[in-house]
DNA sequence: CTTTTAGGTTTACAATTGTAATCTTTCTCA
DNA sequence: TGAGAAAGATTACAATTGTAAACCTAAAAG
């Protein structure tokens, strides 16, 4: 049923030092998480394991502490959760959810620009309104 | 240790019929799940009481069958669930991951010009950069 | 070398979620 | 009024998730 492996909430702030780090051992990610998030060291060591079940991580073995490394991207991870998000959504509803984010979120000068950018290109095809599927099948 | 219901995606799925619908019999819920999710009905049924447990939604038992009427509105269930997703993002990462849902998402015109309003006004105070703190302790 | 210890592995356990069958009660139609 | 159908309630069960203790093994320190 399952077929592609999703990141917990608990993963996901892993995931965040590491891929902050580049690359990382367990000792780093425990001492981050340990403050940061109030969990106990075996709470994380559990988290690594099973990202690395996930292939989410994998450890290089060759030397010890082992050196834990990403297995995705972090922007391809982000683009992952937050379409898997926007799935569950009314097709009507999602932008006024975008305009709810870029309301609470602090956003750079240049992803503004970015972000504008890419609004002005849509502007050109975009229709006068987005029809609501909920009660229809999917079709993708 | 939650404090905060959350709806898990299936749940959603039954929400989305009965926010569409205003309000709904359990057999109009079946009757578009059924088909759109391939779901069976007893399936359904579980998840009509979850939801009803979770307080999302409550029966108007006056009369059969049973009216069921949603407790949360579309609008703040979306805010609730983009938002708790955002918060495990490095703010850093936000605006490209707004970029992303811009970008894969059918927008219509008004939503486009209310996003572009709202971009406006942000980009009088916007930061060049936004710092990464996934190292840090969260303050909030 | 041996003892401590840090790092890695195994086991644990309750709550949530996906997925549904079965049982029970209430309507409705013959 | 009795039987079948529809709606609602109860029970089930495996996978995932949050949360961690306990255990084992390699490395460091004395």
């Amino acid at each position: 049923m399952k077929e592609i492996e999703t990141m917990s909430k608990a993963e996901w702030q892993v995931m965040r030092i590491i891929w902050t780090l580049g690359q990382s051992t367990s000792k780093q990610v425990i001492d981050v998480l340990e403050r940061k998030m109030d969990w106990k060291a075996a709470t994380i060591k559990t988290l690594i394991i099973r990202l690395q079940k996930k292939n989410f991580l994998k450890a290089d073995e060759t030397s010890r502490p082992f050196i834990y490394k990403p297995l995705i991207s972090e922007d391809s991870a982000i683009n992952q959760s937050v379409n898997n998000l926007f799935d569950n959504l009314c097709c009507m509803k999602k932008g006024s959810a975008i305009k709810e984010l870029v309301e609470t979120s602090e956003i750079s000068q240049s992803d503004i620009s970015g972000i504008m950018q890419v609004l002005q290109e849509k502007q050109k095809t975009a229709p006068e309104e987005v029809e609501c599927n909920c009660l229809e099948a999917d079709l993708a």
